[in-house]
DNA sequence: CGCCAGGGTAGAC
DNA sequence: GTCTACCATGGC
């Protein structure tokens, strides 16, 4: 193992890495001795801003530039999302003024991402973050960084072997870990091929159709998954705080429509970045 | 103790 | 299509 690396991104555009980690949809990211630690693509990597740089630390050679630039999807054309989402709403416009540095996260493990969502369900964000990280350390394998130990997230593959037994264990409740074990299963079966879903030549409606495939996957956590690791931008998760959200600055006076009908009903009036209008409605409500 | 929480499902109308 | 009970655990 060679030393710990110190490299600095350049980012380019306005950014604010507290307001990014803060806001991400993204339940891995811990603070550590002025750092955030996170595990990317099975690194642990510890980050903090630098002025107009990410300083980040990790042992891996692997170019972890690129590995960011796409996670904090440095590749968006922010100005031109604020701005076509302004153009479109109101309400929307004077959220952009209010969190210009909310972002959307592409992350590189869309089976991670599936099973943290199936956490989700009628979890509080803590308690969410305490079950991924429990499966972590108990099928995921030991790294360290300085003084900083954290688990890899277990593959698919991983958690068939070990079968249903240390799921059961952890009590995460709700049959998720049932659910979590049918997921697997259906990628094994080649039923559920979520690397190629993320690709751009799968169509956000046949990515949602195929989540839904799966049981315990509905609508919502279908829409994250695809919104927040499958690079699928027009999804639009509706969650109690979103579908209130909505009652209160789009439907005060009409019947809101129910399930995919509001869901259809965003897409076509926030445009092809929906899921950006989403995360800063969800943001305001906890805010 | 009682209540509710970033949902999903099956069974009842 | 819409409503309801149920699924389980932890925090308040």
């Amino acid at each position: 193992m060679t030393d710990p690396l110190t490299r600095q991104l350049v980012i380019g555009q306005p950014f604010c890495l507290d307001a990014v980690l803060e806001g991400a949809q993204d339940f891995r990211w811990r603070s550590w001795n002025g750092w955030h630690s996170g595990v990317l693509s099975g690194n642990l990597i510890h980050i903090r801003q630098i002025g107009h740089r990410v300083e980040y630390r990790a042992d891996s050679d692997s170019d972890l530039d690129i590995l960011l630039r796409r996670y904090f999807r440095l590749d968006d054309d922010i100005a031109a999302i604020h701005a076509d989402l302004s153009s479109r709403d109101f309400k929307i416009a004077s959220l952009v003024k209010k969190y210009p540095y909310l972002r959307i996260l592409r992350q590189p493990d869309p089976w991670e991402c599936t099973v943290s969502y199936i956490c989700s369900a009628l979890a509080k964000i803590p308690q969410i973050s305490e079950k991924v990280e429990a499966i972590a350390k108990e099928l995921g394998n030991k790294i360290k960084l300085d003084g900083d130990v954290r688990y890899t997230f277990p593959t698919p593959e991983v958690v068939l072997e070990v079968g249903p037994g240390p799921l059961k264990e952890l009590k995460l409740g709700l049959k998720r870990d049932r659910k979590i074990m049918a997921a697997a299963k259906r990628i094994r079966a080649g039923k559920l091929n979520l690397c190629r879903m993320a690709q751009p030549q799968v169509c956000y409606a046949e990515a949602k159709r195929r989540l839904m495939g799966c049981d315990g996957i509905g609508d919502k956590i279908a829409d994250c998954i695809a919104l927040f690791a499958l690079d699928k931008l027009e999804a639009f998760p509706v969650d109690t705080w979103v579908e209130k959200a909505m009652a209160d600055y789009f439907f005060l006076c009409k019947k809101q429509p129910a399930g995919d009908e509001l869901v259809m009903w965003a897409q076509d009036h926030f445009g092809k970045y929906a899921g950006y209008a989403n995360q800063l409605l969800f943001h305001d409500q906890m805010d």
